[in-house]
DNA sequence: AGCACGCCGACT
DNA sequence: GTCGGCGTGCTC
């Protein structure tokens, strides 16, 4: 391999596992862009990469350690992610500890692994779109409120100020959060530019993007999420790309998107879990759009009814700026929140006299019913009441659930399925019987308490049809007095004007969890399902049942609200240096073998620290993961952490560093999850 | 992630 | 003697 006409040393991003670049020869006239991709040799294969950095080689080979292979073709004429986004990239993959090249290609579409350069029929299709008109067409604007008029006002002046700091917008479920983002964004489309708007589900974005093609007439829109198939990603991303597209519209992978006339970011719900990716290059899309606003210099708002404790912190340390919305245009009514003992009654369909009683004068008036149990299927446990069976998953941990519909047990881990035996396998009993109940049992329950309501289950296995969801949401929407049941599906979005009872089950896990971060999740959820109740002229009822009434956390939510709530939160974590206050990581291994070896693994990691790093970190564990087994793999996690960010990231930086082996690896995989917020 | 290399057990 | 098992290490 000589490198007498190599006139540029590319280094180039790899799609495999590495954490560092690979540099290549270029003998080329002119030399590739920064974010194009190139064809490249890597051992006996050949891959597509991606040019990070150019260099020009030296004069004469300054008898490097390597012979450079040389690149075998160049890709692109134009870069695929501009430098700002190249640069955001390359932070991300620092950041989060996750190897460089797959941090990349994940952010890219897929067709672009693929050696084959932009295809000139996308460019034409692109080419021949039609120019828009500018102006936002002014038509059925809502006049804004005195509150929202002021939140605006506030969040304008602030958006002219040097330094530009991230906005926190806190405001009540119904207040009219979308209407602040549409008058933020109008100014933007007179002047040419972009919006990138992340939202936390796809189930969200059509009402969320028709909201907008009122608002804007027919902007052009691109949207993005994983529902999309490869052409309809890429026709988007290239829309984006060429600044055609004005307003992007996408879940957590869009904060990716290319955007050259990008002047504003908004995060709707930006507390949610699911703005975190959890597997592979697991980002936090909030987070990165932080530092994507700041590298641009660009404004960004968050939105939400209940704040992320870390936001709140930020907020209140001045590193963002807080506006809230405490109204509701049309009513001045909160939802009424009560707590309800399950203890000294015998349940009926899971309810209390009391909730059956609510729900009973709640249709007579002719008004709607939500049920919500976070657990789907029929019934959580089915077991042999003679010698106490179980039926358990083969390859997790866990109790199967019984499905009765489908007359199965199925393991709501790894997806397993199993016919329900006729008997008990152990003792042969033909008298199996269930434990507990999930949204299917109550389905029923309520049906046949309630014989002449109608009752409308929403959950994953009731909507799993095309068109299945839509439909039921359509007979909620015909405001005919009924009964709604159904999961974590029912907590976002949706807006059911008729809907004046809620009534939440089975809180009482969340209530006693050892995951720090439970109860803030439950307060989240308690609020955003409590928003679903009474909209308009109707005052809502909040019914929470619970066999902890007395918990000081729930008296604290019910009787002065969420951020009281999150605020009590936050003087917990400061005191065990949790998050704000402290920052952490968490190493996961698993192994097929089993549990020892997998933990092996983490102590291992663990004495590592002890050598390379003495005095700032706290590690928790080596420990078996809360769910102990998944899909045949043992798991185990050690949890990391720290008062300095620094000294945390110094720490990964060394366990990850190429020169140091970890044996006894085989069967192990492992990952690196920086500001973890899932412990399962 | 792929893929090759290498070091041990059972086979035509 | 070799075929192939997977444990280990490398990819410019």
């Amino acid at each position: 391999m000589t490198q007498d006409h190599s006139r540029y040393i590319l280094h180039v991003a790899v799609p495999r596992p590495l954490r560092t670049l690979l540099s290549y020869t270029c003998a080329d006239e002119s030399a590739p862009k920064p974010g194009s991709r190139v064809l490249i040799p890597l051992g006996k294969q050949h891959a597509v990469g991606l040019v990070i950095r150019v260099e020009t080689a030296p004069p004469e080979d300054a008898d490097s350690r390597f012979t450079l292979k040389p690149v075998e073709a160049i890709l692109d004429t134009t870069p695929l992610p501009d430098a700002h986004l190249l640069e955001l990239l390359q932070w991300g993959a620092r950041y989060y500890h996750h190897p460089v090249g797959e941090v990349i290609f994940s952010a890219l579409p897929v067709a672009l692994r693929k050696p084959k350069p932009l295809s000139s029929r996308l460019q034409k299709l692109l080419g021949r779109y039609e120019a828009p008109s500018l102006a936002p067409v002014e038509r059925n604007h809502l006049q804004l409120t005195d509150e929202q008029q002021q939140c605006l006002h506030s969040i304008e002046q602030w958006n002219l100020q040097a330094p530009l700091r991230p906005i926190l917008l806190h405001g009540i479920t119904g207040s009219g959060k979308t209407e602040i983002y549409l008058r933020l964004i109008a100014p933007l489309f007179a002047a040419g530019k972009q919006v990138l708007v992340i939202v936390p589900e796809i189930g969200l974005t059509p009402q969320l993007l028709l909201r907008f093609a009122h608002f804007f007439g027919d902007t052009p829109m691109a949207c993005l999420h994983s529902a999309l198939s490869d052409g309809e990603r890429m026709k988007a991303w290239l829309q984006a790309r060429s600044g055609e597209a004005r307003i992007i519209i996408g879940t957590r992978s869009a904060i990716f998107t290319p955007a050259p006339n990008l002047a504003l970011i908004v995060i709707d719900e930006e507390h949610d879990a699911s703005l975190k990716q959890q597997e592979g290059f697991r980002y936090h899309a909030r987070d990165l759009a932080i530092k994507r606003a700041q590298m641009l210099n660009i404004p960004i708002i968050m939105g939400t009814a209940t704040p992320s404790l870390e936001s709140l912190y930020n907020a209140d340390t001045a590193r963002f700026h807080y506006v809230r919305l405490n109204q509701r245009p049309g009513t001045t009514r909160k939802p009424d929140l009560q707590i309800q003992d399950t203890r000294p009654f015998e349940l009926q369909a899971g309810l209390t006299p009391h909730s059956l009683q609510a729900i009973r004068t709640t249709l007579a008036r002719g008004e709607q019913v939500m049920v919500f149990l976070n657990r789907r299927g029929f019934a959580p446990a089915l077991y042999c009441p003679s010698c106490g069976w179980q039926a358990s998953c083969q390859h997790c941990s866990v109790k199967m659930t019984w499905h009765a519909r489908r007359n199965k047990l199925v393991c709501h881990h790894c997806g397993a399925e199993q016919a329900t035996p006729l008997r008990c396998p152990q003792c042969q009993n033909p008298q199996l019987t269930t434990q507990g109940q999930g949204t299917e049992r109550l389905e029923l329950a309520l049906q046949t308490h309630f014989p002449a309501a109608v009752v409308v289950r929403i959950d994953r296995d009731s909507t799993s049809r095309k068109g299945e969801l839509e439909a039921k949401l359509a007979t909620v929407r015909s405001n005919d007095p009924l009964i709604l049941v159904g999961t974590q599906m029912l907590a976002k979005g949706h807006d059911f004007p008729n809907l004046t009872l809620v009534i939440i089950l089975d809180i009482d896990q969340s209530l006693l969890s050892t995951d720090y971060r439970a109860l803030e999740r439950l307060g989240q959820l308690l609020i955003q399902v409590a928003g679903r109740a009474g909209r308009a002229d109707k005052a809502g009822k909040v019914i929470l049942q619970t066999s902890q009434p007395d918990h000081p956390m729930l008296h604290q939510l019910v009787g002065h609200g969420y951020t009281p709530f999150a605020r009590q939160l936050l003087e917990d974590r400061k005191r065990w240096h949790f998050p704000p206050f402290g920052y952490q990581a968490l190493i996961r291994a698993s192994s097929t073998a089993s549990m020892e070896k997998a933990l092996q693994f983490l102590e291992q990691i663990s004495q590592l620290l002890i050598v390379t790093d003495g005095a700032d970190i706290q590690r928790l564990g080596p420990i078996p993961a809360l769910l102990e087994k998944r899909a045949n793999r043992y798991r185990a996690q050690l949890l990391l952490g720290s008062q300095h960010r620094a000294a945390l990231h110094a720490a990964l930086l060394q366990l990850l560093n190429p020169s140091v082996k970890l044996p006894g690896r085989s069967g192990i995989r492992w990952s690196v999850d920086v500001d973890p917020i899932d412990f399962s």
